[in-house]
DNA sequence: TCTGGGGTCCTAGGACCC
DNA sequence: TCTGGGGTCCTAGGACCC
């Protein structure tokens, strides 16, 4: 396979919820300031460059980041903003090429090599792009520009904030020489700890390690990973429109505190299958497997099973059967500090006829309740249960999550 | 006063069928 | 009477990404 050389472009949005905020807010820009979750136990999942310059870390408790910044500011996130600004910005982008592939809420990878005779070079689009996300949404970004997706997105990494990073072909053996391994998109914690027994910490070892070996150790990676530590990838650049469809929906939440008690449990079983089925039945995803998932009070135990119907469902209260029907086998060891619920097997059918009447009145209840739920977001209506209950106080709002995408089925229930 | 939430892909073993 | 192998589906668990 020889094709001629390409041309990407890796966008990754600096601080990206975080400058939505101060964008939105005068009075936060310039400031250190932490974008959380409304619940309890929530975590920092963006920070300005003001206060990471104290030590403020994605990842961190409120009071952890406290610590390191006491002026730290918290705003709690708001995934509606963060999800127009991206839309918006992805129109931006397709300006330049058809070719953008969303990877998250705040990157994208762009195959630009049809766009040259437009542009005269990679760089200008990367200085046009940022200079009107700059101007239209006050927003810096990092761009990395090399022959392929692995590379762009490692160059883009090179220079934060507002950095611009282009990785020639002739230059990627010395570029790569000294750059950790565990830099690489696909290389974690456990395969940098791995690399590192064998001696390897730099993309420069691992490209020249005995292919041979990483395969006997690494199985299918192992050839990866050789490849990665050459700087090859073939991988496409793949636009939204074209992406697989989506495999599993599920959610999950962190409980306010921890609960051993069944009634209260079935209540949390109750919500979470009502935001699992909501979100598949608007998609018209129908699920065949239930999964449940249970994360003990110590932190590190996880509890949890799954079960494969006969039929495929997407009605909450069937959802919410199964998940039951798996807590009933399980004997808990401890109180319960997450749960989760996900559809998975699924099947994309639109006009599926309900044989039975009765199975044809929960339709139209479904359906009827959704419409609601669109319109007002969040849970406005939900089963009797819910009603009074602490969990329908918090209306779902505990979702936030930077990898969020904003395209397709990956929308969460915000309009 | 610890530690969020949404996904994808891969592996390995067992059941079952032909 | 004796014992092969391929394919598919399922469960569980781990690693990775944002």
């Amino acid at each position: 396979m020889n094709s001629s050389p390409r041309i990407i472009l890796h966008l990754d949005m600096n601080a990206f919820f975080a400058s939505v905020e101060q964008q939105h807010n005068p009075e936060l820009r310039g400031k250190p300031i932490a974008v959380v979750g409304s619940a309890k136990r929530t975590v920092i999942t963006t920070s300005s460059y003001e206060a990471r310059a104290f030590g403020v870390k994605t990842g961190m408790n409120s009071w952890q980041a406290k610590q390191v910044c006491p002026e730290l500011i918290f705003v709690v996130g708001d995934n509606r903003k963060y999800s127009h600004t991206s839309k918006e910005i992805v129109k931006l982008m397709k300006q330049f090429t058809p070719m953008v592939e969303v990877f998250s809420i705040d990157e994208a990878f762009l195959d630009i090599t049809g766009s040259m005779k437009l542009y005269d070079s990679p760089e200008n689009i990367a200085y046009l792009l940022k200079a009107q996300i700059r101007h239209h949404f006050g927003i810096t970004c990092s761009i990395g520009i090399a022959p392929n997706k692995l590379l762009a997105k490692l160059a883009s990494d090179m220079q934060k904030p507002d950095g611009l990073t282009v990785i020639k072909t002739d230059e990627i053996e010395r570029r790569l020489e000294r750059i950790p391994a565990k830099d690489l998109c696909g290389v974690g914690n456990k395969t940098a700890r791995q690399l590192s027994l064998l001696g390897i910490t730099t993309c420069g070892e691992l490209g020249r390690f005995p292919t041979a070996i990483l395969k006997k150790k690494f199985g299918i990676i192992g050839e990866r990973l050789s490849l990665m530590g050459r700087g090859i990838d073939d991988s496409p650049v793949t636009p939204s429109e074209e992406a697989d469809e989506v495999k599993t929906v599920g959610h999950s939440m962190t409980l306010e505190r921890d609960i051993e008690e069944r009634q209260e449990i079935l209540k949390f079983l109750l919500q979470l299958s009502e935001m699992v089925g909501q979100r598949a039945r608007r998609y018209s995803v129908w699920g065949k497997t239930v999964t449940l998932s249970i994360r003990y009070a110590d932190f590190d135990t996880w509890a949890g099973k799954q079960v494969t119907l006969t039929r495929y469902i997407n009605q909450s209260d069937d959802i919410y059967k199964s998940a039951v029907s798996i807590l009933d086998t399980l004997v808990l060891t401890q109180p319960i500090r997450l749960l989760g619920v996900r559809l998975s097997n699924l099947r994309y059918e639109s006009n599926q006829l309900p044989l039975f009447a009765e199975e044809r009145k929960k339709l139209l209840l479904a359906s009827a309740m959704d419409s609601v739920n669109d319109r007002y977001g969040g849970f406005t209506v939900t089963y009797g249960s819910l009603l009074d209950s602490e969990s329908s106080k918090d209306k779902g709002s505990h979702v936030i999550s930077p990898a969020w995408r904003p395209e397709g089925i990956r929308n969460i229930d915000v309009k």
